[in-house]
RNA sequence: GUGCGUGUAGCUCAGGUUGGUUAGAGCACUGGGUUGUGGUCCCAGGGGUCGCCGGUUCAAAUCCGGUCACGCACCCCA
């Protein structure tokens, strides 16, 4: 048996790192700008943690956790998602306490046992943010529009799309489940056979079925934002009002459903239409309930997560040149003398701030030549024999492929010439 | 979890239907043409358990079964 990865498993590998770096760095420096601080928590937690926080009947509590029991008895689970563990976090080290606002955001994997699929793995990356405390609609508002710019900032905006809706709360909602049973019931023969289970236990989940059958029926439904309470519509107004004022483009789609039971009013979702049926990039929405659930006080907060895959793999339509890596000179020896002088010259120019790469054994002047070309070397220095004996180094600059023989001792103080 | 498709060199792919000597190409890699000069060109070389396991056969990359992985769709979701 050949060794390998596990299924939905895969390699970030070296060619498509300096993407990754792009996208993280964009959305660090987005975040901190909002006042976002990182945090780092467990891979690993309590299964409860998770199986509270998401609802019983979600698919991903249902089936698609990595769940297994430890040494001493207890079930751990790997984190299917972020925010259940940033709650218990925020729970545990009592954060409540330290500010009534608590702005934090996170990277890392993340594992869910489902079929892999293009931009759909077992283990992957998100990074997310969650915004702990703020009731008021302002603070929706503003996530989302620190989630938009973060997508402007890398790019990518004109292959997304924003839509937003809202779910009511304790109020609103169960009446307005209620209208739906009563909606569907009658028809409830006509339904898929998952959808006949959703009017058990999670009618609002029908609303997004893709039957064609289901759709038809769903599309005269009663919506949610029909039903809203009058804070919630309130709530919902104001978000809206604040996303026009600074000129973020968003649709209204009232048949957004998360996955996760713990939203309450607001949600969101920004796909796209380039990366075929896995087309979710960023979701998020409010959850006032959760910190409660999990044993903390009453407490508001909005946050979302986005996919990294997923987003790589836009960049890379988006943008499919342009991170190759640099090097800003590559320093070609002929003989051992030669390539001992080299070594030094090396450590101080890369003290300087030069990227410097070199050969390691004695190959050709030719090969080393071509190693030059082909890592984008913006110079190549080149000493032999002759440059020794007259204390030079041949600069060659690869791009105009001109030659000019700089002093040895001259070369570290024109170190910022090299660089581009 | 379901359905369909694909799986041959590091990469992209021929060959397979009509089983038969050493399984090919381009790119990449190494070396040489130019005993010290890249990106173009020419020459040569290295590299393949034909995804894996089993079956049919004198003989399997080729036919059959299973399995694994990937892709697409369902599902789900970031």
């Amino acid at each position: 048996m050949k060794i390998k990865s596990i299924r939905g498993f895969h390699d970030i590998l070296p060619e498509s790192i300096k993407r990754w770096h792009f996208v993280e760095d964009a959305a660090k420096r987005i975040f901190e700008l909002y006042g976002f601080s990182e945090i780092r928590i467990p891979v690993l937690e309590f299964t409860d943690v998770f199986s509270r926080s998401l609802g019983t009947t979600t698919d991903i509590v249902e089936k698609e956790m990595y769940t297994f029991t430890d040494r001493d008895g207890s079930s751990l689970t790997l984190r299917p998602e972020g925010t259940a563990g940033i709650v218990r976090a925020y729970i545990e080290n009592s954060m409540h306490a330290k500010s009534s606002i608590t702005k934090l955001y996170y990277t890392g994997m993340m594992f869910r046992h489902e079929r892999p699929q293009k931009g759909r793995f077992r283990g992957f990356y998100q990074i997310g943010a969650e915004l702990i405390g703020p009731q008021e609609p302002s603070s929706d508002a503003e996530l989302v529009v620190m989630l938009w710019r973060f997508f402007e900032e890398i790019e990518l905006t004109p292959f997304l799309v924003l839509e937003i809706s809202s779910l009511g709360d304790q109020n609103c909602r169960p009446q307005y489940k209620e209208k739906l049973v009563q909606y569907f019931a009658p028809q409830k023969e006509e339904l898929c056979e998952d959808c006949q289970r959703r009017l058990q236990v999670n009618p609002l989940r029908i609303l997004d079925c893709k039957q064609k059958r289901c759709k038809e029926i769903a599309a005269n439904a009663p919506s949610m934002l029909d039903n809203l309470c009058e804070e919630c519509e309130t709530h919902f107004n104001y978000v809206k009002e604040n996303l026009l004022s600074v000129g973020i483009p968003f649709t209204i789609n009232p048949k957004i459903v998360r996955g996760l039971d713990y939203y309450t009013r607001t949600v969101f979702e920004i796909t796209t239409d380039k990366l075929g049926s896995q087309n979710a990039v960023a979701a998020g929405g409010r959850y006032d309930g959760l910190v409660e659930e999990l044993g903390g006080p009453a407490t508001a907060a909005v946050g979302f997560a986005m996919g990294m895959e997923r987003i790589v793999l836009l960049q890379e339509i988006a943008l499919p040149e342009g991170f190759q890596k640099k090097v800003d000179v590559f320093i070609a020896y002929l003989g051992e003398e030669a390539k001992k002088a080299a070594f030094p010259l090396a450590f101080n120019l890369r003290k300087k701030g030069v990227s410097v790469e070199t050969d390691y054994g004695s190959k050709s002047l030719k090969s080393q030549m071509k190693r030059a070309d082909k890592l984008g070397a913006n110079f190549t220095f080149i000493i032999g024999e002759e440059e020794l004996k007259q204390g030079v180094v041949k600069v060659r600059d690869m791009k105009e492929s001109k030659e000019e023989d700089i002093k040895f001792e001259d070369i570290i103080n024109l170190s910022e010439t090299f660089q581009p």
